[in-house]
DNA sequence: TGAGTGGGTTCAATCAATGAACTAACGAGC
DNA sequence: GCTCGTTAGTTCATTGATTGAACCCACTCA
């Protein structure tokens, strides 16, 4: 009677949600990039239990998102950076959080502002087509199967459903 | 000593995973622009129980993510729609998808495949600058006070540390 | 009248999160 | 040598969330 984990699902987006799907941990990733990397300032940045979040950085380790890196030694001490991996989750995470901005936004307008080094300019995240460079709306997205797609949980009706239309 | 809600913290992260970052829900939501939109076809799909798909569902009906909509008359059944707001959380969570095929991939290749109606073309969604049209890197982005910052729980560190840089 | 369908609700058992208290290694100052 | 302060955790009881099974109800169709 274990919570349900994600990660035998043919699907990518509950691949993604299995290793930062759980309760604080895209906060605790945010962080991170934000130059909040220790143990007590995520403590007291977040407010979440010592408990938590000891477990939520051996997780993230782990599953390689995060390194544990010592910033000084005498006495030893480690700082919580993300990797590669880690850092490529910014782009969606920074999408999702310009959603926030527009669909849930906090009295007083956007807590934070993004700056592309890039152009020098304030920017909003967009997700665009690889292809033609056009911003995405759902209405113009059409989902079909791929070489791994397969019918187990998470996909049963989906699998059935685009079939049809597998071409 | 119930579950902290994200909901007060003055982030945007934080106010969209309040939305939908609780457990299964993004997998709802993915589900619905799939074209399962039924409660017992979700059911099957998700293999998650009834109780709480329900209350998932009266979650995002009640915050204006979906609406539920009837079919049929006599019997009167309902389908779960994706409103407009719930459809502009596609973009953002296909870029976590794209994620999970480069990152955590099934094995035999991306489960699924997307194909942009615009050019015609399968795809993969790309996080860019809205300024500049460059893809985002971690690297290049830096993070500046907006004007809705507040040093309240889950920004108390950042907001120290990104006053610093306020200008 | 009886079975079937779709869409839920109720309930007990177990897992996960919370917050407080505790541990431990080390250095600094007296 | 001894105590105090830092940093980084661990342990534990309490409460909240998830699970899976069983049940309910309105409605239709044979």
């Amino acid at each position: 009677m274990q919570r349900t984990r994600f990660s035998a699902m043919r699907c990518s987006l509950a691949r993604s949600l299995d290793r930062i799907g759980d309760w604080w941990t895209p906060l605790i990733l945010r962080d991170l990039f934000l130059g909040v990397t220790r143990f007590d300032e995520l403590v007291e940045d977040l407010g979440l239990s010592r408990n938590l979040l000891a477990r939520r950085l051996r997780s993230l380790v782990a599953r390689g998102l995060v390194r544990k890196v010592p910033y000084q030694r005498r006495p030893l001490r480690h700082a919580y950076l993300l990797s590669a991996a880690g850092e490529a989750l910014l782009p969606p995470l920074l999408a999702l959080t310009a959603w926030g901005d527009r669909h849930a936004a906090p009295p007083g307008g956007p807590p934070l502002r993004f700056r592309h080094l890039g152009c020098g300019r304030d920017f909003v995240p967009v997700v665009v087509c690889s292809c033609c460079g056009e911003a995405l709306e759902a209405a113009a997205v059409e989902a079909r199967p791929g070489p791994g797609g397969a019918a187990a949980r998470g996909t049963r009706v989906v699998a059935r459903r685009l079939a049809t239309k597998a071409r």
